[in-house]
DNA sequence: GTCTATATGGCGATAGAC
DNA sequence: GTCTATCGCCATATAGAC
């Protein structure tokens, strides 16, 4: 999917972003940056970060580079707003009274929903932080604030096993570090609009990951 | 890390790599194109491919940027050399004959232990191989014969689920897909040498997918 | 097998007109 | 809000000496 020849001058943005994301505006480019910013996260997930450049970008948007800096002051900015965009939704998990308290077991289960939902909802944006190699402070940071959210995924897991809920003859880390394999791969295959709603996916997430591929007697 | 003053030329590739493997070579720089692959792959994911310059590349081996084309035709013919040995690593799984006959049940827990161990014994190199984008043709041919592997082990799965053995309450896309995810996802945080294991590791992959985190009764 | 020097092109970003 | 033209830099890769 190369060096389109864009959607030249006209139908990019109206109603539907490259995207597929519905942003309400009506038609001719005439951009805002959040529709610049869904297209630039969209191309960048296609291509990679650092694989984008600021012209594959306005190609695929059907302006000039230099119009794309009316809107962002540069293209770490995109990558800033996305990345904004997709922790303050995994950090929000954390704010539901069902992530608070109650059973481990209970409150791991809804964080494991709660973050296949978020993932669903911000997936363009989550999949860009999942990508991230650390390059630059601002890829650091978000990285920073990422591994705090999987520390707290840790402790609800150490807390489930005391608890006696979750198995004992696997370690931890690598228990801890599977369930994110899991969920955070999601990220690669799953596109909403299809027969699997993000309900059942985050249902099937919660039986794979807690009763296993097997059948039950 | 960002541009490192280098092992400024005579200790970088004496025995042990930047990428800690031990190659076998005797002291000074004078590399062979293997040692070059090997740390070259190590910086690819330190950095991301793309994000990966000849010169930062020149820098982790101690020499200079064209010194590098002695060993090599170009940044691409590394990157190819690299998929070449994660693509034949995979592949190899489907020539043992416990991969080819007996329950399907079987077959499977064989191709999800033999795909961890290939992932641990080539980790750099499978590292490469599942964070491409598909950029060039080069990195679209071994996106194919990725696609072969997995559609292959989704047959394994779709017979598994016949024979009664695999639950039927999940879309067998859905079962592959998560699969998957967590299989491959142990390349973002193995490393080799610790207390974990291979073998250990495999245990608990095929543990965790098949019989889930909880505890049994 | 390595070096310095260099060719050539694309990159991110800016200036200033419309 | 967009454009054309351009700047300065760094990218991959080559030439040719040691």
């Amino acid at each position: 999917m190369p060096t389109l020849p864009a959607t030249t001058n006209g139908t990019s943005s109206s109603g539907t972003t490259t995207n597929g994301a519905t942003t309400g505006r009506r038609g001719r480019p005439g951009y805002d940056q959040q529709t610049v910013l869904n297209v630039a996260v969209e191309v960048f997930n296609r291509h990679g970060y650092d694989a984008t450049s600021m012209g594959i970008l306005a190609e695929n948007l059907g302006i000039s580079k230099s119009a794309i800096y009316h809107h962002v002051p540069s293209k770490e900015d995109l990558l800033s707003l996305a990345l904004e965009e997709a922790l303050g939704g995994l950090e929000s998990v954390w704010a539901s009274p069902e992530a608070q308290s109650g059973a481990a077991e209970h409150r791991l289960e809804f964080v494991v929903r709660s973050t296949v939902r978020v993932l669903t909802e911000k997936l363009p944006f989550v999949t860009l932080l999942l990508r991230l190699r650390g390059n630059t402070e601002t890829e650091r940071a978000a990285l920073e604030r990422r591994r705090s959210f999987d520390r707290k995924v840790a402790e609800l897991i150490g807390a489930a096993r005391e608890e006696g809920t979750l198995r004992k003859d696997i370690d931890p880390r690598t228990v801890s570090r599977l369930l994110f394999g899991t969920i955070n791969s999601i990220v690669e295959w799953y596109r909403p609009g299809g027969s699997l709603t993000p309900e059942k996916l985050a249902d099937d997430v919660v039986t794979v990951v807690f009763d296993g591929l097997h059948t039950r007697s």
